[in-house]
DNA sequence: GTGGTCTAGACCACA
DNA sequence: GTGGTCTAGACCACT
């Protein structure tokens, strides 16, 4: 499974989307480490540097921690893991919501339309 | 209400999303004209070419089409809206589904936060 | 006056606080804009990236802001200058009195010697 | 109290002037014995070969000698120490009159800012 | 012309 | 080997 991205979208922001939501699904656990930036890079066959910002950032964001030589690691709070999993999901259910009643459906059709969807 | 827009985003695509919404939630008929670039450009607070560069792709879309000297207009087959509506939620359905796979939800569960998230 | 700077400190943190000073001076004022990030790399002879990071970092710091197309500009509030000013010099005495104080120096001590240093 | 280092500058840096700022303050003697590159790292929480790098580089400034098996001693002679002191204090007092200089601050009112600082 | 992102690849400090 | 910084230079969105 090769890595695509939107082309409309800055890289760096879909990285750290990518670990997000390996975060969420526990792929990535607590205090587990990362791939390193090169290893990364190559993975997803993407400029180290971009990787390299994508780290950076999250560790602004609190849910990584470099150790200088070691590497960079998920943070061992599983708290943060929950609190990120609940604004994810929930950022996300409310936008797909908003947008579907911005196109008109009511809430008995959003529904449907779903298990329509998950049912093919 | 002030538009806000998303800054890793382009702007022209945010603002082709805006108008689409607009014609699938029937807030823009087929052959209704839209707002020239001049005044939109004004209500959004963004520059004039960024507009245009939106009215133009929409047209390549086949989505609007332009009268010289009297505006662009919404094309005047419903189909077209009818077949955009489509396409526009078969997309946020299938990426919501697909997003809320990735977080490791399964389809009951992923109905049962979308239910509660409406009842409230 | 060709720039020069301390190869132990990362370039960019020494742009942040070249143009600190600059703010603290009045060579910058309220509003102002700054060399564009093209200019600057030349002027500084750095590489056009190193004077982009100084310039994101320090619109995070909320000292400048952006628009886009047009440029990089000081924030308009005088009071950030000032709030600058006051922690950037007390970060410095207080540094300074401290150093002084683990060389021994007594605080007659040390006033005679500035005073000396500046009648130099 | 545990050393916390600045991340911007390296640590084998902060070390050498850690030891002689200890020094300058005769809290180290001449002749006298540092701890050992392994005690000094646990002290510090810090990678050995960070302290090794530390003293290496004070031995080729010639502040401290190495005798092969029983450690790494702070040369003999006072006057070396005197003079790095000499040194240091003119750095120190030269960089941050400089500074105080580039913020825009007339002597005078450098002098009255440090005696403010030190009434507190 | 202006900032924002990205690639390709280098060198450094640190473990 | 690992992250942190930097160069050289490209392309893009926007004014």
């Amino acid at each position: 499974m090769t890595q695509v991205f939107d082309g409309n979208i800055p890289i760096y922001l879909q990285i750290m989307d990518l670990i997000k939501k390996q975060m969420i699904s526990k792929e990535l656990l607590p205090g587990q480490k990362l791939s390193s930036v090169r290893d990364m890079s190559k993975q997803l066959e993407v400029n180290p540097n971009t990787v390299q910002r994508a780290y950076v950032e999250m560790e602004r964001e609190m849910l990584v921690y470099t150790k200088r030589g070691q590497g960079t690691f998920i943070v061992n709070e599983p708290e943060v893991v929950l609190k990120l999993r609940q604004e994810m999901v929930l950022d996300r259910v409310a936008k797909f919501v908003r947008e579907m009643e911005e196109f008109g459906f009511s809430h008995d059709e959003l529904l449907k339309i779903i298990e329509r969807h998950l049912s093919e």
